[in-house]
DNA sequence: AAATCGGGGTT
DNA sequence: AACCCAGATTT
């Protein structure tokens, strides 16, 4: 059986030698910092999208004590976009937890990296594999495609069995020597050949011993996640404007959009004139916008923008955290997508 | 329209 | 252990 794995091993690094990723950003200087950064980033997201929003990072934080030492709002706003952020308050916890704890300095056991915040099994092994050599496994979503079609593994990966067993597979393949090349490649294999549809069997260095590709099977690997009917929401947003500015408020810590700057919410249009109504506000007859729909994993959000220029502000009170944003100087907070976009369109349209 | 992705949190 | 949560993109 060991003699199976040191020949998959084999076969994955040659063709790392050849066709592997070897020039994308965080692969330029490996250290902790950026391999930590990148995987979080790629958690979620795909490499080319990922790509700008790393280059911003490092400009803008060149090291972890700066990101540990900037307003959580100048995160979120470099990660606007990006989704999941959660990940992006994680990120800036886990760096102030290396400030506090590590001088500054990212720590270099496994323990250590899997105690910071968001990082779990998988990111601790490929931070410490890609930056430093060291000798872990890793099992992310292109790692368990890989796995799981070449093995022919029955069964949802999110259930706790299932994984199970990816990973001690995950550990028999990895090498002693050459761990960093290796995990590199076995992502690069399930991003670039192994792919979720019209995999590239015939360029795949180990479809000889492919357990899906003998049988030709590889759309049942790995086995889909059983999927639910989501609910339909309706949002109604308030997009109030007042001279250059509209008015943002700042959601609580947890939950959708968590820490993001949005416009008032409200779940009916009468609950929003009631709330115009008791700011004392007077404004233009509202407008609305054309309404869309944005999806999350687990419901719709069906969105209204109610457009509303005021006239008079009396007694405005800004009993929540929020902010007049800016439209011609954009302020440095974070957004979630529907807003960003409806700020950009708003931008144009209303001539401003 | 459906599938995806790793970690954290709750039950 | 078995869910539930969080978002934007690709297919």
């Amino acid at each position: 059986m060991s003699e199976r794995f040191s020949h998959f091993s084999e076969s994955v690094l040659n063709w790392y030698e050849l066709y592997g990723r070897k020039t994308l950003p965080w692969q330029q200087e490996k250290s902790p910092y950026h391999v930590w950064l990148s995987e979080v980033m790629l958690q979620q997201t795909q490499v080319a999208t990922v790509i700008p929003y790393f280059q911003k990072f490092i400009e803008r934080f060149p090291t972890i004590s700066d990101l540990a030492a900037a307003p959580i709002d100048d995160v979120l706003h470099l990660w606007t976009g990006l989704g999941y952020y959660a990940r992006a308050r994680n990120l800036h916890k886990a760096a102030q937890h290396v400030a506090g704890h590590f001088h500054g300095t990212f720590p270099t056991t496994f323990d250590d990296v899997a105690g910071l915040s968001g990082v779990g099994r998988s990111t601790a092994g490929a931070i410490l594999s890609l930056s430093q050599n060291q000798h872990f496994a890793i099992l992310d979503g292109n790692v368990k495609r890989v796995l799981a079609r070449h093995y022919a593994v029955e069964g949802w990966p999110g259930q706790k069995a299932v994984e199970n067993k990816l990973w001690t597979l995950s550990e028999s393949v990895t090498p002693a020597k050459g761990v960093a090349q290796f995990n590199q490649a076995m992502m690069d294999i399930g991003a670039l050949i192994c792919t979720r549809s019209k995999p590239k069997c015939t360029l795949c260095p180990v479809n000889r011993d492919c357990e899906a590709y003998a049988t030709n099977s590889w759309q049942k690997y790995p086995t889909k996640k059983p999927k639910k009917e989501i609910p339909e929401k309706t949002a109604y947003f308030l997009i109030l404007q007042d001279k250059q500015t509209i008015w943002l408020e700042q959601r609580p810590p947890t939950g959708i959009w968590g820490g993001l700057y949005c416009f008032p919410q409200f779940k009916t249009e009468s609950d929003l004139q009631e709330w115009l109504h008791k700011q004392g506000i007077k404004t233009e007859k509202p407008e609305q916008l054309i309404s869309f729909r944005h999806t999350f994993s687990h419901f719709h959000l069906d969105i209204v923008p109610i457009y509303c220029k005021i006239t008079h502000r009396t007694s405005f009170r800004e009993e929540q955290a929020g902010c007049w944003y800016n439209l011609n100087e954009p302020q440095t907070v974070g957004l979630a997508t529907p807003v960003d976009n409806l700020l950009k369109q708003l931008s144009k349209s209303k001539e401003i």
